[in-house]
DNA sequence: CGATTAGTTATAGTTGATCTATAACAATCG
DNA sequence: CGATTGTTATAGATCAACTATAACTAATCG
């Protein structure tokens, strides 16, 4: 499990830490019933606040991808392995939008929007 | 062309608009050559503030969806076609992850990076 | 040319999100 | 029980988002 962090991006801590998760689920490095490293230990190591971390988990709860519950900390779900299936499908899709040079950020929206609603 | 903004969702205005515009060309309703309306009629018939519409287009702009210059207004180039010729890729994406249940925040995301960095 | 259009730049103020810091609380587990 | 871990509460600092005005410059049209 590899977990990043960018002072100089844009992008907020916890989004940034959630994506880090969410990017180790859909490689397979991280698999469903695995217990996420606990909160305060990720801020201890990272060196931030543990509200940041604590939101970071909540947004992969709010997103299906972990159980949380206090004294047992943060468990990966099996919806963490239906991303992991479809890493395949994405890596495809990216690697069309580059060829024909769109940005990251248009094509997320679009799939975004295209899930939401579409 | 249809702009929406919903003033209770947590997105910022101007991504809110800028993706409403993506989609408009995703989708074909808005094509290459075509001139968007200017900032400042979207601004009156949006009730939004003039700078707010601008940011919206200057993020589609840095994403190579139009073209702008003074007292000419943006221009949408030929990368909202290549927008559109995605569109059914993006669509089966998205069913597929429907029927995974996964959220829409964390397909997008992954898409996001997958082509930032993957 | 003169008037209009439309994006650009500048300044400033308000509100809300982000991040931090502490601390106490409650459920789980050995 | 004692340690661990998420939950909740409070508070403060910093920065992004949005608004409001106003002046400026390039493009367009009669």
């Amino acid at each position: 499990m590899l977990l990043r962090i960018d002072a100089g991006s844009d992008a907020p801590l916890y989004d940034q830490l959630a994506g880090s998760l969410r990017a180790d689920m859909a490689a397979g490095r991280v698999r469903p019933g695995e217990r996420l490293p606990s909160a305060r230990e990720v801020a201890a190591a990272l060196d931030v606040n543990l509200h940041t971390v604590l939101r970071a988990y909540q947004e992969l709860r709010d997103e299906g991808l972990v159980d949380m519950r206090r004294g047992r900390g943060a468990i990966v779900t099996s919806a963490a392995g239906e991303l992991f299936s479809l890493r395949a499908d994405i890596a495809a899709l990216g690697a069309k939008a580059r060829t024909l040079g769109l940005s990251a950020d248009a094509l997320a929206s679009l799939v975004r929007d295209e899930l939401r609603q579409g």
